[in-house]
DNA sequence: GATGAATGAGATTTCATTCAT
DNA sequence: TATGAATGAAATCTCATTCAT
């Protein structure tokens, strides 16, 4: 169903669900965030979450598309407006660590649903395609680099993988420390990864 | 009980169902990695996985012992033996990535577990202590450097992370892309963390 | 969850559950009343007792709690009313026995619950409490014949046990021996525990 | 099989193995002694049991006859000695009282088990054959008191269901209370019945 | 649109029993 | 005789989904 067939009260509700969606994923887990647990937060019967998402697989679909969304909007404009790649690269940074400190719990979400979904069979799961898409946005900035003569010459994969792998590691450690200290552990990855990039 | 108050066939039999269990975790994710489908692979009714292991909880923390056994005995020694930290740091790199060349499945089965691993409550659950030990032994490594003067002044935890992170993400791209060439990642993150740590 | 904010369909659907209880407990015997067999009786699925009741232990308790309040509630006011504590002793026998002639199935799964009723470790278990009620109630009554000097001076608590446990043992008779007469056995129940009684 | 056909080891070991399914059973209660937990307790393997006793039936039974032998051994000599039938019905209730103070285990035992048992489709089970047994023992002794004129008019097995009742209640109190003065018990268990049958 | 009710599958665990050694 | 290993059934509970109202 296209965004723009539903109605103001259709969007009304199935922001909420996602809202507690992704309440429930980021603080018991994807793996404990049943449909039922998820219903009894936003005080609606199951029945509800099938009949606007169809079923979990497009619930889950759409808080991944909602965070990514958000982030994306929040993220990507201040990346892009930088003047040289490596700046791109450190914003890129800290607008990841700066999101999870503002708003932990989307991007915690976010995180347990990438790195944990997989299909019934052992497949990649519907979800890693966002993964993918971030790792794409990350090399495009490193190429940016690349490109420019400011970034050595690294492997634009694996260096993505690795910014990534950093920075999904986090949310984890935050679920565990609470009082993690985001800002100091950000200006550490910029550091880390800036004399991993820069020439 | 101990290892050795147990018949040779019990340790068979552990051991068979061990490995089925990495199979299953590896090839299906943790989530789907149910008793029934351990068993049916292992060719043995569900029962006898209680009947050895107490109970699923046992089981996994047996391959998780297992597994991280494994990979302590096959890394450590190389790792220790190098003459600076900042061999023993590429080395360490290496020597999971061969690790995982040589044997993705427990590998990835023990990332799958230590990384998803949740209580029902969100708390941290039980395997969490694995991916801290871990961490720990990789801040030594770090700490050691630091001490020589090898390595720049850095956070020794957050450094530890980023390591770790990217590592981590190694297996779940190894299930969907099997024809990585994990020698190639292996170098260029053992590029990647020496020029992030050195002076 | 208070009754009243029950739905009338749900408590119908409650009602009929722990009708179906109470009919196999008493008929089968609390160890062999699983939920399955509960459920059979009452052509839903399992799920269901577990969705109304939230679980086993719910809807046995449920099942206390109906049978306890029938039973009170017909036979307090019977026994309260009487104007010598003599005549309540001899009321609180036959009202017991009268109901276990009328209604012989829930008084006879009431004491199945109660008597058989043990937690995991041996301890009393969750219904022991309801026993325990019973007594004291009893012992009111005997209190009272011991105020008022109609009673002979007996331990109030010995004497309880006696007429409890004589009268929990009509259940038992009345599975093995359906044609048992209870109105005799309530004659000469109320005999016997006049005379020793008595002054 | 014969007693008599049995070895001098295979008695002992049956004899073990009662008493631990003795144990068992009065300590978790006969919902709770599993095959497992008796072998357990006996540093025996589940399969002895079976060897020995056929089945799990065939074990409880031994323990019925077992611990009613001992029993009737202790207290039918007591009982029959005596020279009126009021003294022998006050003898009745000591022994028994007394024999659970001295050995509570035991007879905790026969009447979990005796009380408890019933057949999988509801009917009596096997083992109340024994409580009959005892049901029409005591039924002896009450005749005698009436055939002599000691006791007054009353319904032989009325009053002996009674007194079984008041002495079987006594076990599940001294699991709940285990500090129970049992001599005190007893004293006011045979004036209530001496009370409650004499002319 | 929304709800509560119900289903049926699947998960873990425990149990009595059997069997090869 | 005895053991440890294994089975298969049964039990409780949870879940995603469907459906009548």
């Amino acid at each position: 169903m296209q965004s723009g067939t539903r109605t103001f009260i259709e969007e009304a509700r199935r922001s909420q669900i996602v809202a507690c969606a992704i309440e429930v994923i980021a603080t018991l887990g994807y793996a404990n965030a049943s449909l039922s647990r998820i219903a009894k937060l936003a005080k609606v019967s199951t029945g509800v979450i099938s009949y606007h998402f169809g079923g979990k697989d497009e619930l889950i679909q759409a808080v991944v598309a909602e965070v990514a969304g958000i982030a994306t909007e929040l993220m990507t404009p201040r990346i892009v407006s930088q003047a040289t790649a490596a700046d791109a690269l450190r914003v890129y940074i800290e607008a990841n660590l700066e999101f999870m400190r503002l708003h932990p719990k989307p991007l915690l979400a976010l995180v347990e649903i990438v790195t944990h979904s997989r299909a019934s069979d052992g497949g990649p799961g519907p979800y890693a395609a966002q993964h993918e898409i971030a790792i794409a946005d990350l090399e495009k900035v490193l190429a940016w680099g690349r490109r420019t003569g400011e970034f050595r010459d690294f492997d634009l994969r694996t260096m993505a993988l690795a910014i990534r792998g950093a920075i999904d590691a986090v949310p984890a450690q935050i679920a565990i420390f609470p009082d993690l200290d985001i800002d100091h552990l950000a200006r550490e990855l910029t550091v880390l990864f800036t004399l991993a990039t820069r020439k």
